[in-house]
DNA sequence: ATTAGCACTATTCATTAATGAGTGCTAATA
DNA sequence: TATTAGCACTCATTAATGAATAGTGCTAAT
């Protein structure tokens, strides 16, 4: 007897289930059977779970099934089974309704909506922070992309003969500075102008716009007669055309060292690696903002070897305009997806509101 | 026989080492073992170490003497012996000439130097960052104290209605931003001539002195007729009146959990605390400012009861007018104190150098 | 189709014994 | 008198053993 795990079909009006619809449920059981215990689930103590409705003998077989399709594996011969990435897929995949938002994590994250005048870098590391509190996995959040991000503001100031501050505020309410180095000795007053000229032709670009359009827009030939214009595009262009890394923010490193699944030294040494790294993360966090909702990852399916015992769970935050960023928890792949994924959407909603509030529009 | 530890008496121009200083050497060669080995030493062991210069039954009684001055431990009756935190403490003491920087180091830190027109907390994060990786301990870094720090340059900007983003940038070269809600509809113009207003006035002043001034020189008689002043001091007091708490960077938090010294639950769980609670690793931060040089603190010697099984090695860094914050490691009791002490000294003057090239005088 | 029963397997746990590193003490030695 | 060799003793670590346990797979009965 093999049970078609995929392709399910209802028999009809049948008060019975059929083979394939229990054999489901059985594996749904497994799941948050071991996602609540941690331990290898066996045929007895899911008999009882589901209240014996089934006999031992009967989940025997269909346990043996589903781990012929790779749902589920043994640790050894005598051990319970234990679900495969393929099965917690198919666990989230079936998820459909999500569970309400218990008052209690609201409480706790009300702190992030709670700010007046605060930059928006703070507010991402409050909202990681309490996300990592809440979920006691680690979690990662990435500052929003600066090519994205629209101009509000630019400020030139004179720093010394041959350097000048430069400070970009984006709609979002980033403040982002770094120095230039110039040959010419230019007045503060001089830069001013420059300062003044370069926010009325720029504001609400993004910045990408702007690091594309520096030439046309301003060497186009009815402005070139004028000798601040050639300053002002010499200096714009150097002030935007660090395309700054996107930053990370990262909480909670040390909550996957007490989790029991990654006691074992190897896959410790990978996850540090992994945070070490942060490249394959960032990824994994700007992939999340090309779609909305919420993005699963699911241990094998990372691309990044060391994430391979991990799962991720990503959302984008946003302000009116724009995509920003995205928030995610990086945990054990037997993790509480329920509940992490539910978390995790809603406090990339409040994000999306209070920084939404705090931009410049 | 009891050997008196401390008060040394070098007993005249005799060619024998007197007893004490023999222990002394015997103390520090058990210390250096136990540092690079982790394991209780024993007498045959040592005996080998230092060449059978010494036999072990001798080297028994030395160790006896040591044990009962405090020096050494032992886990149990058979085990070999422990350098206690007084042993530390003697021998970080006994240090006489640090060891010269292998060049290896001063390679791997040069990113810190060679840094163009880089943000002060992004040279600060890339410090902690090698700092973490050569010493595989944990690393913490302050920013710039917000009071001591003098002001470049303060800039207000409209952002909406009621909202104005501040702009502080301070001669360390740290851009500090916020936004300050306010009643009135300023015009862009009117905040203009209060930014100069502010600028002129403050400018090259501390924090501090700023804050507790603002009311003395403007509000002064001789200034009050004019309107631009009454507002530029309510706006003025709000801009400078937040003393923001000054941050801290953590790196390599993990580095400390593959140490065999923090494998048992109970020590990891207290670092997670300290680390989380960053308060009591802050205030030895802040303290390590005060005096110059390295600072160490040996684990019991720390307050904060989390921390009594690590050390702390900081030094502050600084521009040429302030101590500016310091840099530290946070690692076991038996780490390599001579390589970490002098791998952090350089790694402070390195960003003490960096930092004051940098700075706008 | 389901289930009870049983043989079989592998882990876990406690017990035991052997090993070994290290000490402390005493007596011999230079 | 300071040092050392020798020996009895202690305690942790390790390996081996066996009992208990949890679980499976198969077969036969329902």
């Amino acid at each position: 007897m093999k049970i078609r795990v995929k392709g399910i079909e209802n028999q009809g009006a049948s008060g019975k289930t059929n083979s394939s619809e229990r054999s489901m449920e059985v594996l749904q059981s497994i799941i948050e059977n071991y996602i609540k215990n941690s331990e290898p689930v066996g045929s007895r103590t899911l008999s009882k779970t589901i209240g014996f409705k089934l006999s031992p003998a009967t989940i025997r077989n269909i346990m043996s099934d589903l781990a012929e399709s790779g749902y589920l594996i043994q640790t050894h011969t005598s051990a319970g089974r234990v679900p495969t990435d393929k099965a917690y897929r198919f666990y989230v995949d079936s998820i459909s309704k999500k569970p309400a938002i218990p008052e209690q994590i609201k409480q706790k994250l009300s702190p992030v909506s709670n700010v007046q005048g605060t930059p928006v870098e703070d507010i991402l590391s409050k909202a990681v922070h309490l996300l990592a509190e809440l979920t006691k996995f680690a979690c990662v959040v990435s500052t929003p992309k600066q090519s994205v991000s629209r101009l509000q503001r630019i400020e030139l100031i004179k720093i010394s003969e041959d350097r000048i501050l430069v400070i970009l505020v984006t709609k979002a309410g980033v403040v982002r500075d770094k120095i230039i180095f110039v040959k010419e000795n230019h007045s503060q007053e001089f830069l001013s102008s420059v300062t003044s000229f370069l926010n009325e032709e720029f504001k609400n670009h993004s910045m990408q716009e702007i690091r594309e359009g520096i030439h046309q827009s301003i060497v186009s030939d009815r402005h070139r007669y004028h000798d601040l214009l050639a300053h002002a595009v010499r200096l714009g262009k150097k002030a935007f055309e660090l395309n700054q890394p996107g930053e990370m923010f990262i909480e909670g490193q040390m909550n996957l060292l007490l989790d029991s699944h990654f006691h074992e030294q190897s896959s410790v040494k990978s996850l540090i690696d992994a945070f070490e790294q942060k490249t394959a993360i960032m990824k994994i966090l700007d992939e999340s903002m090309k779609n909305k909702g919420v993005h699963i990852h699911i241990g094998i399916e990372n691309d990044y070897e060391h994430l391979h015992k991990c799962s991720l769970i990503t959302a984008s935050y946003r302000n009116k305009q724009n995509v920003l960023g995205s928030i995610g928890v990086v945990g054990p792949t037997s993790m509480d997806y329920k509940r992490i994924i539910s978390t995790v959407e809603y406090t990339a909603k409040m994000l999306s509101k209070t920084i939404s509030e705090q931009s410049y529009d």
